[in-house]
RNA sequence: GCCGGGGUGGCGGAAUCGGCAGACGCAGCGGACUUAAAAUCCGCUGAACCGUAAGGUUCGUACGGGUUCAAGUCCCGUCUCCGGCACCA
């Protein structure tokens, strides 16, 4: 009888004392390092839908293992978080302590998945062993002038008197407390993302990656060719207004250049009579949150700032206005409005009555009638009222304007991007310590690498002081410091890094863990890098592969590894649902692993991960279903069982069955239909069961070897059974003869004009002709053929036959 | 609004090179075994219509067109669901 839970824990325990899982570094196989995104141990633990990409990571190294690579499959903890660190304020437990206690949770659970970790090498990014190398990039990325502070205004929650990330602003409000977040002016470490924007747009190409990934990163990263153009101002001969645009074709229609409310020159151009109507503008902006600013209301509103720009070619007065559809962040926080081509400048013009002048028209023609107001066209065209470029084209126009207005100095083509600089510190406790001193001689100075990790002190109090500062600011002992330049007093940076920073690179560790001299061994990044198949769910879509992506190619430039993308293949799978909601602790409709498998084991549980839908889309899950797959797995077991004895000879019909199996199987699984991958091992025994005579060994052993990434505790105990002593992962995957795919005799089907009629065995290797004249030949076609000429026929070997007739 | 991906039986899903739609599983129905049940095993199972029956015909992959000997698959249009971005100049 099939008792999953004794022979799992048998195996589970075999494993652990032969260290079945230890990577050997001297094997001499072909190295693959399959890795899932490492968790963030919550409190929470896990549930059968953050099952779902550690079963299939499991299966697919598992499968690599077999098929004669050496396989590393590491496991570690994302471990600094806001979780750990508001548990600690609400319930006074230092974040260290429950951070432990949910990592020995998570492992538990983890290590009864049956996966193939390497727990040898396990990862935990709070420790001082780990974060000394985190700080380490950062200081060499301070070196590079990568890492960099800048004021500028970061998210804040009045309530918490604390900044956020963004991240923790969910749809404009805190995600602890739900009161709406401001801005706050705030100096910030930056990482300077941006000077690797084409590189981390243009390598994409080079990744196995999902499309939908790569567009979101081309999305963010949003590289846009334009033109950088200068205004002078009227009465302000030493100021001038850049704007971006991407549209220097359309420069004769600037009528009017707005600022983003922000913008440092408002304050400056705007005379004394409009101050109060501009103060009052601007005030009301900043006083907007983000949603109610970018999302929920899009009616244009502004101001004029009685200020006049001057138009580069035409010499135009143009109204300097300031209105909030224009952002400080993006561009140079300046535009010139061009409404008749711009659906945003178009609506502004016409709440504020402003002129809208045609200069690109779709035939060349000006389409306007005079004194009337011109349609909106916000597509390529001919120049119209453009000066002495009138009639060229779009393309022709942003070139020979952009060049007209280089000769004169007033503007060049330039690139902008989307993505800004990744703003990297937080005002918290339960993070890497920015490893920054400031000394009242030398600046800003970083600690030495030789002097990392700069620790982490014991606090009693985790809140935030209240005026944006992190709880470290309080402990005098960890503040004050001596300069490691001069030697004289300073004082050190209080902010810690956000929680992306480990997992930015902690990828590179895993080949080299124990390594107390450097990050890690060139040799060892370069041996097991790029990660050949990286699994998690598609939400780091952007965030977590970007600055991982960053990293590394940061690192590839530090010389200290020789690739420069972590990730050659990324898989997302798709998240578990229970009556069509995604399933979470939260929500309150999750399923407990530990439940399933009291009553199904683990190799039910991992198989049905599989079988419950294509892996990278959303499923719902169904018990049903899992018992459907638990059945399977006692069939199985019972067959096998009952034909060890069998010695059975090989013969056609059991080499047929078994070599079109092992097709099937490597196909599906080598294409990733993971869950059809499942449905061929139902379809080979369903078709075993109905052979009478005995089973031979070259049966039981193919079931024994190809069922083992999916279910390996029952791999391992048929194994056994077939009488080896080595574990199931020392077998070779099994190949197949294309010569058994084929049958001798098969069954086509024969239409007439498309439509099937009548069913007809021939012989594999029938000729057309042949094949044809039997089917004309065959009684139950009389019907449709006779009295009608045949005027063509299709041959699809082995599949059908259609013969096209008309009376 | 823009970009992308989907819509197939009662359900989850197969079929991705244009070639027999519905593999496999679930649910359902009927049967075997059993004193009975559970478990297990066997058979049937897209819809409508014709036929006492064996069997047959027609329809059918969101909807409407098209290409083709042949369309779930390719093309055009429409509806709808999901995801991403969202005043990015």
């Amino acid at each position: 009888m099939y008792n999953p839970q004794a022979l799992e824990k048998k195996w589970r325990t075999r494993w652990v004392e032969e260290s079945t899982h230890r990577v050997q570094e001297d094997s001499g196989k072909p190295k693959y390092y399959a890795l899932d995104m490492f968790p963030y141990p919550s409190g929470s633990g896990l549930h059968v839908g953050h099952w779902r990409g550690y079963t299939i990571s499991d299966v697919w190294s598992r499968y690599k293992k077999l098929q004669g690579y050496e396989v590393l499959h590491p496991m570690g903890w994302d471990a600094f978080g806001l979780p750990a660190e508001n548990a600690a304020i609400k319930l006074g437990i230092h974040p260290a302590v429950s951070t432990a206690s949910n990592i020995a949770n998570f492992k538990r659970q983890l290590e009864q998945i049956g996966s193939v970790y390497d727990w040898s090498r396990e990862l935990n990014t709070s420790s001082p062993e780990f974060y000394q190398w985190t700080q380490f990039f950062f200081v060499k990325m301070f070196e590079r002038g990568l890492a960099y502070r800048k004021k500028m205004p970061i998210n804040w929650c009045p309530s918490c008197k604390t900044g956020l990330a963004n991240e923790e602003v969910v749809e404009g409000r805190c995600e602890r407390c739900g009161t709406e977040v401001t801005k706050k002016e705030m100096t910030q470490w930056m990482l300077k993302i941006t000077a690797y924007a084409d590189r981390l747009l243009y390598d994409l190409d080079k990744l196995d990656w999902p499309d939908k990934v790569k567009r979101m990163q081309a999305a963010w990263i949003g590289r846009s060719e334009g033109a950088r153009i200068r205004f002078s101002i009227q009465n302000y001969e030493d100021e001038s207004i850049e704007v971006f645009t991407t549209r220097p074709d359309t420069l004769y229609g600037a009528t009017y250049m707005v600022l983003a409310p922000e913008h440092p020159l408002v304050q400056h151009i705007t005379p004394a009579n409009r101050r109060s109507d501009v103060d009052t503008y601007v005030r009301e902006t900043l006083k907007k949150s983000a949603i109610a600013r970018q999302v929920v209301d899009k009616t244009k509103t502004g101001v004029f700032t009685g200020a006049y720009a001057i138009h580069p070619l035409t010499g135009h007065l143009l109204p300097i206005w300031i209105a909030d559809y224009v952002l400080m962040e993006y561009g140079t926080g300046a535009i010139m409005a061009v409404p008749a081509h711009d659906l945003r400048d178009y609506e502004f013009a016409q709440t504020f009555g402003l002129q809208i002048v045609e200069v690109i028209s779709p035939t060349g023609e000006i389409l306007t009638a005079p004194g009337a107001t011109p349609n909106l066209f916000t597509e390529a065209g001919k120049l119209v009222n453009s000066g002495a470029f009138d009639g060229l084209d779009s393309q022709q126009g942003q070139k020979a304007i952009v060049e007209e207005l280089v000769r004169h100095g007033m503007g060049e083509a330039t690139v902008t991007y989307r993505m800004r600089d990744w703003v990297f510190a937080r005002q918290r406790y339960w993070g890497e310590p920015i490893p920054i001193v400031y000394c009242d001689v030398c600046g800003a100075v970083s600690v030495p690498v030789e002097q990392l990790p700069v620790s982490l002190p014991a606090v009693e109090r985790y809140e935030p002081t209240g005026t944006g500062e992190s709880p470290l600011a309080a402990i005098a002992e960890f503040v004050n410091t001596r300069c490691p330049k001069c030697g004289g007093p300073a004082k050190r940076e209080t902010d810690t890094m956000p929680q992306w920073a480990g997992s930015s690179w902690y990828f590179l560790r895993y080949p080299d863990p124990h390594n107390s001299q450097q990050p890690f061994s060139k040799e060892s990044a370069n041996k097991w890098l790029p990660v050949d198949m990286y699994i998690g769910g598609v939400e780091h879509a952007v965030l977590h592969l970007l600055y991982a992506r960053f990293f590394t190619k940061v690192i590839h430039d530090l010389d200290l590894i020789d690739f420069d993308e972590p990730f050659q293949r990324l898989f997302n799978q798709g998240m578990l649902t229970l009556q069509g909601v995604k399933m979470s602790k939260s929500k309150g409709n999750v399923v407990n692993p530990d439940d399933i498998i009291a009553k199904h084991g683990v190799d039910a549980l991992r198989m049905y991960e599989l079988f419950v839908g294509p892996p990278e889309d959303d499923a719902e899950w169904n018990t049903n279903g899992l018992e459907g797959v638990s059945r399977f797995l006692a069939r199985m077991y019972r067959f096998f069982i009952s034909h060890l004895g069998d010695n059975a000879s090989s013969r056609p019909e059991l080499e047929r069955l078994r070599h079109r199996f092992v097709a099937n199987l490597t196909e599906r699984l080598t294409s990733f239909r993971l869950n059809t991958a499942v449905s061929s091992f139902m379809e080979y025994l369903n078709a075993l069961q109905d052979v009478t005579a005995g089973i031979d060994e070259a049966t039981l052993t193919t079931l024994a070897i190809t069922i083992s990434p999916f279910a390996p505790h029952m791999g391992e105990e048929l194994w056994a059974q077939l009488g080896h002593e080595t574990s199931v992962f020392t077998a070779t995957w099994p190949t197949y003869e294309e010569r058994w795919l084929a049958d001798e005799e098969m069954e086509i089907a024969i239409q007439v004009n498309g439509r099937i009629r009548a069913r007809l065995t021939v012989a594999a290797d029938i000729s057309e002709d042949s094949a044809v004249a039997a089917a004309q030949a065959h009684a139950e076609l009389a019907p449709w053929l006779n009295g009608k000429t045949l005027v063509k026929s299709v041959y699809v070997p082995g599949r059908l036959i259609n013969l096209v007739v008309k009376d």
